[in-house]
Parts: structure tokens; sequence; C-alpha cells
DNA sequence: GACATAAAATACCGGCCGGTAACAAATGAG
DNA sequence: CTCATTTGTTACCGGCCGGTATTTTATGTC
């Protein structure tokens, strides 16, 4: 933990709100596409200057990758928290639906995604992140399969790896499908679909 | 058909092979991404300078519905091919599935479906045409499932639209993961897992 | 007061973009 | 030949980009 007291507050005090300026480029990202946003651009929404954000994140690929650290944090939990739930083979495929079809939060995509569709466009920096959060997610629906396997409620010869892939990338589908303004039942619909492959009666 | 005669050629005859130039300029959309390709860079791998293609084109839009055109009559008409066969249901998801995860032009991805995940990024008249394209795919799509519902092999109570649109999405998925480099075998094992919801026993 | 320090804002940099004005060259018409 | 016509090229336009040198402003220290 670092110190949070004033410090020795030489200099002019700082008025720009970091967490704030992170906020508005987050959502930003998240609301249009990073490729379509520029700094110039968050620096007027945030109404600071240039100087200034480039102090604090040192280029776009550092504030790219601080606003995809704070996604993660605030929105990715989520996901990680329904595979992490224990809970059955059917009720966590149904939050995952939920969570992908119908969950406000995805209404105009998932800034993970996004950045994932254009990883090519992103910094050193942001690229790995999103290629470190990509491999913790796919380690994530494969524990989740291995054990829902472990427990028996498993179809055929499918490996937990590919299965895991297969799932994460149905539910990047349906949430890219959301981004594009797709009819959200509709969307509920083809993922069901897919995810029908898991649950054979 | 127009009229391919010289056509009373006044003013200095022209060097630049506008053919040559769409084969560049779709190649290049294609082989790496729409949004990522200048018309400076298309004009000097073509060999040509910018007001020559302008005079041809008469825009950025211009130029990329131009080579969406010749992309579409060239190799998306390879898709139609195979859904207009009158092929079988199980024989078709397999040219399909051949197309998407095997075939070598789709190597690195569709171009159509490139613009259609930028299509903001389009111009207009581009963007209408990825559209009018979008509609002829699904279109045909959901002919070829209602030819197979009345034929008997179909599944359960899924219309032939959502079953059109999961179907061009799950090829869409695969072949766009073909684009970012994923082990084709793979693609070919989580697609046919997602067609195989169309093949219940 | 004078001074160091740190953060702010202004104004700028080179580079690339899509697009075009202005001009040079090559042909046919008279 | 002259002249109109068509194509080609060079050189430029304004605009936005990511990034920064420079200066102003606000504070604590002495």
């Amino acid at each position: 933990m670092s110190n949070d007291e004033p410090k020795l507050a030489r200099g002019r005090p700082r008025t720009m709100n970091a967490e704030k300026v992170l906020d508005v480029a987050m959502t930003a990202y998240w609301q249009s596409d990073p490729a379509d946003v520029s700094v110039n651009a968050i620096c007027q929404m945030a109404g600071i200057s240039k100087p200034s954000l480039y102090r604090e994140f040192g280029s776009e690929d550092g504030l790219s990758r601080a606003a995809l650290d704070r996604y993660a944090e605030r929105v990715l939990s989520a996901v990680f928290a329904i595979l992490h739930s224990g809970k059955g083979l059917h009720d966590t495929l149904a939050a995952l639906t939920d969570f992908a079809a119908a969950d406000p939060r995805m209404e105009t995509g998932c800034l993970f995604y996004k950045m994932r569709a254009g990883k090519h466009r992103l910094g050193p920096t942001t690229r790995a992140r999103v290629e470190e959060i990509d491999a913790t997610a796919q380690a994530a629906y494969a524990a989740f399969l291995q054990s829902r396997c472990d427990a028996g409620d498993w179809p055929d010869g499918l490996s937990a790896e590919a299965g895991a892939k297969y799932l994460g990338e149905q539910i990047a589908l349906a949430i890219t499908q959301r981004a594009s303004g797709e009819d959200p039942e509709r969307i509920r619909e083809m993922l069901n679909l897919a995810l029908s492959v898991f649950i054979r009666p």
C-alpha cells in the first residue's frame, strides 16, 4: 500500500482527478471503440489538457492499458464471479447467457472484446494485457468446464480446452452482436442454441 | 453490355489499368483491413498517382465500394454457389465448413466480414453495399434452410430466419478466427460443434 | 519578500490522412 | 500547324493525429 497522505505537497496542487479521467477514457473507449477515440477527444471530455494526461499515463498506450485494467476489475470481474460461483452447468450457462444477452452493461458491447478485435491497433502494453486477460478467461472457462466434467454432467468426447474456447467465443459473439444493435431476444435465442451442445439430455 | 470499342479516343490515351488497380485495392483491403489501408498506400502499390485514382473512382468510398463489388463476384459467389447447389443439409453444411475452416481463400479472413465488423468506418455507398450483401446472404441461408425444412430433415421448432442468422454468424465467426491466426483444425472443431445443432440424429 | 517545485495550459512539432488545384504530356480534329 | 480534349503527375490544402517544448500559475520553504 502506498501513502495517501498529502505527502509534503510542494508545487502547484493538482486539480486533475486521475480516477475521473480514467472513467471518462474507459467509458469512451467502451461506448464507441478504442480505435475511434483520440487522446485529444478524451482530454476534451475530461476537461484537462494533453500534457496533464501524458504526465499521468505516459502515452496513449498507457492510458488505454489503464482503462482496460479498470474495465477488468469493474466489469469483467462479474464474468469471473459467475464462473467461480460453484453453481451447476445449467445454472452457470444461464447466468452467462443472461449477462451476455440481457445485462445492460453489455448494451454497447464489451471493451475487452472490442480491444481484442482490433488488437493490432493497440500499443504493446495494452495488447499484452488483452492477451493476458484472454488467457485468464480461457483458463477460467476451462476450469469451470473441467469441474463440471468431473461432476459427471458432461456431454461427449469434447476436451475442456476446446469446450472452453467454444464457450468463450460464443459469449464474445453474443456480446459483439449486442454492440451492433441486434435484437437482444434474437441474440439470446442464438446463444441458447449455441450452448445447447453442452446440455444434451 | 456496354461498348468496349476504342470509342472515339480523343485526348491522351490512358495508361492506368482500372482492373489492376481494383485488384490491388481488393487484395490490400482483404489481406489486412479496410480501415488500415489508405488511398495513398493503394496508389503506391498500384503505381499510379492519386488524382488518377480519384478520376476513376471518385472517392475512397467509391474505391472501397468497387473493391467490395469485385470481392462479391470473385469470392462470395462461391458461398452462394454452395447454398444453391441443391445438395442435402449435411453435405451443404460440410461444404460451408470446409470453405470457412479450410479454404485457402479464407486464410486471411473475409473482406466482407471485415467491412461489416467496421461498418461505421465505411463511406455511405460501401456501407449500403455491405448491408445489401448481408441481407442477400441471410436470405440465401434462410432459403436453403427452408428448403431443407420442407424436405423434412429439420431438427426442432426453430424458424428458418433464426437458423439462417445463426448459421451465418457461425460461419462469420469461423472465418474471422481464421483471420486472427487460429488453428484451422480447432476452428473446424468448433464450427462442427456449433452446426451440430442442425443435425440432431 | 525571494526561491524552488510541481502542475497547469498554450502553442507548437512532424506525419499522415482524404482530396484537389495547377500544370505537363499525349493524342485526334480542323 | 493550332487547338481542344483527355490523361497523367507534382505539389499542395486543411485537418486531425500522437506527442512535447515552453511558459504560466499556484503552492510550500526560507
